[in-house]
RNA sequence: GGUCCCGUGGUGUAGCCUGGCCAAACACGCGGCCCUGUCAAGGCCGAGAGCGCCGGUUCGAAUCCGGUCGGGACCGCCA
């Protein structure tokens, strides 16, 4: 018998009771009571307790490979161990093979183990044996599972696109590969398939989706990684309401595959401007409420100079309750001043507190008002440039939260940002795109394009899920007037759309379907299903926050003679001077 | 590009603020011995770090200061 035939050790059950198996697996612990001695036995489906009496020398230690020939059989009364899946069964051993000895490992290998991060991503193989981890690997196998059957169900086909692609300098950073036979020249890896799938539309497909990798070049978060896998969609002749529906029925779908439960749908929509306001985020988290209020134009003529000068530069002040915030130290309250300033506010008001004084009656009403605060309730207030604040008061309501255990935790909550606008003010106070410059406004909203264009909608959606933005999307601009008026008011010159986007342009010229689609990132998807706020919990193999991998030791110099072949020349980074 | 937090045996922590009582403590793990029903097995014994690295202050540094490396969180960035 072979080990692909055996059968494993964490799927044994009392029906089990009689047969003559042969195991293979890893010791996950051992128990020598002098005569008899026992061992959990592990492998990716779980734990089994093998029993040892009298064959012999039993050297094993843990987490030597071991192969056992044994009975399974009932335990003894009293002796059932109802913590273990296994834990009415146990096999007593006839035979003990070691295949493999092993080292102490740097960690233990136990779920509880909270060990150092890097040390676990240097050993990751070690890490993924843990049980926890490996489960969540399964459960993202059955997601993935899940969608692949929904989709085909849908007449979607997956089509796979090129890893090797023309760079792009809008949106994200590209990695880049040179080109050996191309001197100078370089492709970049994907950011996403947009374009691709976009050409697949006017090629007819019709209805395409990939489970893609895509890359991306950008300074790290806890829930961002360089190489994020998505679930990349478009169809032909839809509108955002079909978009809606497959992607509400898709995550259902996934819900009652994989967690045997059922979510209602359609999920709500909300507003993007109302989602910056109350929230402060385009993604919030409806799982608690604390409402976001703006008191601006109630202290336009306070006394309260910290919050009247911000508003005098042409900024806000905005302001949410915190219930029962008023039994909250002096120490606490100074811990969210120093989130408020590591997010970049000026400071950090709280009511009751010392700016109470230089306020009228009437002011501080309407700011109660505004934060709908009760009397046990305690205030914060920022007062700051509008996305600033909006930031601010994102992440204070966030910490908030978790502080004060208001998360409803068995909560799934989705939700639709619905419209988003087409276009934004970047930093320099200039007009940029809010989604992507293919992105199609609302059709009643074509004539403020010219006068007013940041009151244009776009027709371009977030799906929201827990205070995760798990996808996004948009209908895509097809007809070729409109989208030269779009670029037009972007101030992008005639070259740079030919040199970017030519490509597309002109294959809009041979015949271009209405089309839109989405991308729904399975990394957070995975967060937000096993709720866990670090991206590397869901992944297998991830990178530090600087890019690296520990346990390859990636990124690496590579020999001269190599990066000759592809006509390169390394520039060290000259050292700042002190 | 910026701000902040962390770095003590194999692992997780305590000690650091308020320098000497620390040739560093506790738990787990590890090694040996005992033990026939445990499952975080138990009992007894034992080994294992000079406190990320470099430099400074001091009679004296794990503890204070500067730099540096590594990890993490956040702002910017992420169409």
């Amino acid at each position: 018998m072979s080990g692909f035939s055996a059968p494993h050790c964490g799927s044994l059950r009392a029906s089990d009771d009689g047969r003559e198996v042969e195991l293979y697996g890893w010791v996950a612990r051992r128990r020598d009571h002098g005569g008899v001695t026992f061992i959990d036995l592990r492998d990716r489906w779980g734990l089994v307790q093998v029993v040892i009496r009298s064959i012999g020398e039993t050297e094993v230690r843990n987490e030597y490979v071991v192969r056992v020939k044994g009975k399974v059989t009932r335990r003894p009364g009293g002796s059932e161990n109802p913590k273990m899946a296994t834990g009415e069964i146990e096999v007593v051993a006839s035979d003990l093979e070691i295949i493999s000895e092993a080292k102490t490992p740097p960690f233990e290998i136990q779920d509880d183990v909270n060990a150092d991060e890097a040390l676990r991503l240097k050993y990751r193989y070690l890490d993924i044996r843990r049980p926890k981890l490996a489960q969540t690997l399964e459960l993202r196998h059955r997601v993935v599972q899940s969608i692949h059957r929904y989709m085909d169900a849908h007449e979607f086909m997956e089509v796979e696109t090129p890893m090797l692609l023309k760079g792009t300098p809008e949106g994200s950073r590209d990695f880049i590969v040179p080109s050996r036979l191309h001197p100078g020249e370089f492709f970049a890896l994907p950011q996403s398939p947009q374009q691709l799938k976009q050409l697949l539309m006017v090629a007819g497909i019709g209805r395409y989706y990939q489970i893609a990798r895509c890359l991306r070049d950008e300074d790290l978060r806890a829930d961002r990684v360089v190489e994020i896998t998505q679930l990349d969609v478009e169809m032909s002749f839809c509108t955002e309401e079909d978009v809606f529906t497959l992607i509400e029925g898709l995550w259902s779908k996934v819900w009652k595959d994989v967690l045997g439960i059922e979510i209602p749908t359609p999920f709500p929509r909300i507003d993007m401007q109302e989602s910056l306001l109350k929230y402060g985020t385009d993604k919030p988290d409806l799982r608690y409420s604390l409402e976001i209020g703006d008191v601006s134009d109630a202290l336009r003529e306070t006394g309260a100079t910290v919050l009247r000068s911000a508003l005098d530069a042409g900024g806000v002040v905005r302001c949410f309750a915190v219930p029962g915030g008023r039994d909250m130290s002096r120490r606490e309250l100074d811990e969210l001043a120093l989130i408020a300033k590591g997010a970049g506010a000026k400071g950090l008001a709280w009511i009751p507190g010392p700016l109470d004084r230089h306020m009228s009656e009437g002011e501080m009403a309407a700011i109660k008002a505004a934060a709908g605060a009760g009397a046990d309730d305690l205030i914060l207030v920022v007062a700051d440039r509008r996305r600033k604040a909006e930031t601010v008061m994102g992440l204070l309501r966030r910490e908030i939260a978790r502080r004060r255990k208001l998360i409803r935790h068995d909560e799934w909550n989705f939700l639709w940002i619905y419209p988003m606008y087409l276009f934004e003010e970047d930093d320099q106070g200039k007009l940029t795109y809010g989604h992507h410059p293919f992105t199609s406004p609302w059709p009643e909203d074509m004539h403020l394009l010219a006068e007013r264009p940041y009151e244009v909608r776009a027709r371009a959606y977030d799906c929201v899920l827990n205070g995760f933005e798990i996808s996004g999307g948009s209908i895509r601009i097809h007809q070729p007037e409109l989208q030269e008026r779009v670029f037009e008011i972007l101030g992008m010159s005639r070259e740079k759309i030919r040199a970017q986007f030519g490509h597309l342009l002109e294959a809009f010229e041979y015949g271009v379907p209405p089309h839109g689609g989405i991308a729904a990132g399975i990394d957070r998807l995975m967060m937000a299903i096993t709720g866990t706020d670090n991206i590397r919990d869901v992944v297998a193999f991830p990178k530090t926050q600087s890019h690296q991998d520990l346990m390859l030791g990636a990124p690496s110099p590579v020999d001269p003679a190599q990066l000759a072949e592809l006509h390169i020349q390394v520039v060290p980074p000259q050292k700042a001077p002190s």
